[in-house]
DNA sequence: CTTGACTCTCCCCTTAGGACAGGGCTTATA
DNA sequence: TATAAGCCCTGTCCTAAGGGGAGAGTCAAG
């Protein structure tokens, strides 16, 4: 039996943490005098504080461990575990992605030494675009979402004998982005009108291509959106942009390219 | 002259936000009626907006993110993004550790079947060390420091004409242990007695063999205590680790392997 | 003039505890 | 014996970056 202070020191975490798990019911002292209110651990619940310790750091809310420590089905805690390992990949990825985006931009601050406005200097254009034959998948999802509605775009293209031209890319109806749940139709150019799901018809845009990973995207959005406006134009439709060079390119993500662009009319 | 819900569309930044960033004055609006309080933004506040929504991603706070702002030295400027970058680097090596953790973690349950008591069976052995000769390095530290100081202690190893026998670690002097800051003493084994720093003299100590990367110590640490406790021993000095296998010998975290001491006597 | 869309301020809520304030219990010391 | 020093308790307020909603005022179109 051990009293609050030595248990913490033990286990070497705070007195006020205890106190909340405590609290919260994650986890509760064997014993608690009823007189004092003074709280005791056994030695067996210093393994208990281990575990909580470790899902922690596997990332878990308190309130996600509690019920996985209530959990008695070890498949489902697995199922559970290799979730959360998806979780920290992504994580990791995103970590990269930004990391890849700050030496971009410090590189940038290198040669112009201008480094608040890294790559604000978007060419911009005004373009006809051509005539696009594509497959399409409109659907309301999160940015990492698209891998997989993409896959089932391109399981199509044997199915239904197509032949893609390339172009890859999405468009984006929501006219407010919130880029964990936004109304997004991803597209896979291909060269037969006849089995395409949708014809885009060649339309007047503002377009640009952004170099860098897709987290800086929205900078390129921004310079369209200025542009538009101080040029006299006004939009015209849903924006959507062209994944040109990508990582299945084999190329690190300060290396990619996305064509973007933003139907217009004049005003 | 832009409505405060054209901007948060442009900017793609809910309202919420930007009513925040007025209060906190990280970003005022360029002008507010007197007697409505409707805030109206201009056009070049967007590129602002961009730029604040980028060092964001970049994990600086808004607090830091007016300082930022505010700051004129472009110098100073990227010497604040190196130092990020510095940081996310360490939060993508610190995810990685996890992973390879939590990746250990699941292969455990794949043979055992158990999934709470990963590596709870730590096999501890009584043992009498051998007397260390050891150059030391006893500072406040956080983890992320040990890299540091080991370096000054390798670079006395030429100029002292020590030679290494293989053996590093760390002496843990401080009860209770606080990861981000704590009274360690790095130590680097050596052959000369007397060139030492210390000499570690021979004791018995209770220890056993950590398998994993290091934000799992703690695990075997507690496997350690309760053993102490259990077999009628008490803690008589400050317990220590000696990294065995690692990433030197390019193995991957779950491949680490660290030896943990912590001396005792009978009670 | 009305309706619906937009905006304002004010208040409470989130995570995982940290920082006191004020008080109770036991033990060591002068 | 008085007092000081450790522990321990509960309770309240605070964090960062906003989200949600209430209740009320404002704007533009029909």
């Amino acid at each position: 039996m051990l009293s609050i202070g030595e248990f913490s020191k033990i286990c070497q975490v705070s007195v006020k943490t205890l106190h909340y798990y405590d609290r919260i019911g994650l986890l509760r002292p064997v014993r608690v005098d009823a007189f004092t209110g003074y709280r005791y651990y056994s030695q067996e619940q210093m393994e208990q504080m281990l575990y909580i310790q470790r899902l922690k750091r596997y990332g878990f809310l308190l309130e996600e461990i509690r019920e996985l420590l209530a959990c008695t089905d070890a498949h489902m805690l697995a199922s559970r575990l290799l979730q959360q390992k998806e979780r920290l990949k992504q994580k990791k990825m995103e970590t990269e992605g930004i990391l890849s985006e700050l030496t971009a931009h410090l590189q940038d601050f290198e040669r112009t030494g201008n480094i608040m406005g890294y790559q604000k200097g978007y060419e911009i254009r005004l373009t006809e675009t051509p005539a696009r034959n594509v497959l399409a998948c409109r659907q309301k999802m999160g940015v990492n979402d698209f891998g997989r509605y993409y896959s089932t775009l391109y399981e199509r293209v044997p199915k239904e004998k197509v032949t893609p031209n390339g172009a890859t890319g999405a468009i984006y109806h929501d006219e407010e982005f919130d880029p964990t749940c936004s109304d997004v139709e991803l597209i896979v150019g291909i060269r037969e009108r006849e089995k395409a799901d949708k014809v885009m018809e060649s339309q007047l845009c503002a377009m640009t291509i952004h170099k860098g990973p897709y987290s800086s995207l929205s900078d390129a959005y921004g310079a369209l959106v200025s542009w538009i406006k101080e040029n006299g134009y006004t939009a015209d439709g849903a924006p959507y942009d062209l994944y040109v060079k990508t990582q299945f390119d084999s190329l690190a993500p300060e290396d990619w390219e996305t064509e973007v662009y933003f139907p217009v009319k004049e005003k």
